[in-house]
DNA sequence: TAAAATGGTACCAAAAACGTACGGTATATA
DNA sequence: TATATACCGTACGTTTTTGGTACCATTTTA
């Protein structure tokens, strides 16, 4: 089915909801009731974004987390990432630590790159602003173009 | 992860040796022992490379497999679909059956649109004679040209 | 009629995802 | 300095998905 799971799911619902919010510091249990998810939840998701570098955090009374940049340029490819871990198809190609099963008879070790590097090249290039905007009318910027891919 | 599942990749591979291998049917037995892999896997995988119409199938004896067109001719986008299912990243989109949970507080109902398509757009840039070229030096038909996604 | 080959379904074990809980650490404020 | 707030890391049990296999039905040729 290729899909993500549903923590990446719950990152942008969360991502959505703090560009939402002018300015300041959002907590976890903010989050939590802003987005009706529970808690330690939301809690989970903002720590794998914060690793993921797509948000900071503060320690602390009176602190919490906020978006790193803006919203225009943050990429999708760098949610996902940060969610699920590096955006690579097949096992043959993601780890060194166990070879391909197959590493004499397997004809194309590797060649899952091509198809990598399209996707990434793709996500790369949507926005969490593009996935914002509930306007149907804008056009994400992947498309501004007669792009082939 | 954002991961294939394995039969997916042994799709792959079964159809390179399908390719490979000049004219005429290919057994799941033949393609079996071509791949190493264990022939009910085979099996299961030609089905449903039957069943996507990536290749076409003839019953009785002398029956077996051929590729329903040529490798440049066929889409990554085709044998993923064939193997997994419509390619959508997240359940929100997927089925009409259950609806969202959030329904009301999830703001980018169905935003993951934007990203389903730029993935599908990216591929169905990349074909079958793509992932099977061995030289390196062959450029796959979607970095022809310097696109931006 | 028998053999070869695909078609469909069902089942069990292994792996991954989900959701939650618990204890630890940093920081502002009283 | 004490305390409350809020993030940090890890671990655990349940549920879901995947992976691999088996079984029987159907089709076709010799």
């Amino acid at each position: 089915m290729i899909k993500l799971s549903k923590l990446t799911d719950y990152a942008v619902v969360i991502l959505a909801a703090m560009a939402g919010q002018e300015g300041g510091l959002a907590s976890a249990s903010s989050l939590s009731a802003a987005t009706s998810l529970p808690e330690p939840t939301v809690s989970k998701t903002l720590k794998l974004l914060v690793r993921g570098g797509v948000i900071t955090s503060t320690r602390g009374v009176n602190g919490g987390y906020a978006l790193h940049c803006a919203p225009d340029k943050i990429l999708v490819s760098t949610i996902i990432t940060a969610m699920e871990g590096p955006i690579s198809l097949t096992s043959c190609v993601e780890g060194s630590d166990d070879s391909c099963a197959m590493e004499g008879t397997c004809q194309l070790h590797g060649r899952w790159d091509v198809v990598n590097m399209a996707i990434k090249t793709a996500l790369d290039n949507v926005t969490l602003a593009d996935m914002l905007s509930r306007s149907c009318v804008k056009i994400p910027s992947f498309m501004e173009e007669n792009v082939r891919l």
